[in-house]
DNA sequence: TTTTCATATGAGAAGATTTTCATATGAGTT
DNA sequence: AACTCATATGAAAATCTTCTCATATGAAAA
């Protein structure tokens, strides 16, 4: 695997906005309007971060009639995200940048 | 957890240089003036890139005589490594940016 | 204590990403 | 077929990140 795939991947969730959607996506299938109203965001700006979630596969979609419905892949991202949680509780209480005091 | 939190650690890891620099970590503690030459890099990039790992607990360093040597944390890394390196088997054969046609 | 060697830091320039707005596309409706 | 509604796309402007260079710091050696 060249090291840059590990890069596009990580990319794509070195973004708040994005991180957010995934976050949202946890509670089921949304469509982009839905996403763009809970997350108060023009549309345009969702479908371009949806759009990059997507190629790197963190979210499926399909069309249900005019609408388009974006899913997680939980398969993948409840993990990582899981990961990461747990490695914020081990390494990081009030020593770093996750804690909020020393970023 | 903060979904900013989530940025923060993997916005650490969107950076291909940075992600070299865990990947040769691998292999054991090194000065930075060991990566710098491995990686064909100037030492203040290096030390910047290693700053960033750092604040999110990615690497840790200690001194030793003149030279400051990094080493990987494992606990961390080496699941976030393969989970990611399973994701693209399951998900991105020869259909999304991973596979290198698609990009 | 001066010199040397390794590493860290700061600030501006260079480069990359994100946001925004205008517009295109495409499915369903009339 | 023309219209509507949801989504996607492109390109320029705005913002954020990285790189580079000059310089600071700090431990060990002379």
């Amino acid at each position: 695997m060249k090291n840059s795939t590990y890069h596009f991947f990580f990319g794509s969730l070195s973004n708040s906005f994005r991180v957010n959607i995934l976050l949202v996506l946890k509670d089921g299938e949304k469509s982009v309007k839905e996403l763009s109203k809970k997350l108060k965001t023009e549309q345009s700006k969702v479908s371009h971060a949806l759009a990059v979630l997507k190629k790197c596969n963190l979210v499926k979609s399909r069309r249900k009639g005019k609408n388009v419905l974006y899913s997680l892949n939980k398969k993948t991202v409840i993990p990582l995200l899981n990961l990461i949680d747990k490695h914020a509780k081990l390494f990081c209480k009030g020593c770093c940048a996750f804690c909020g005091r020393c970023a």
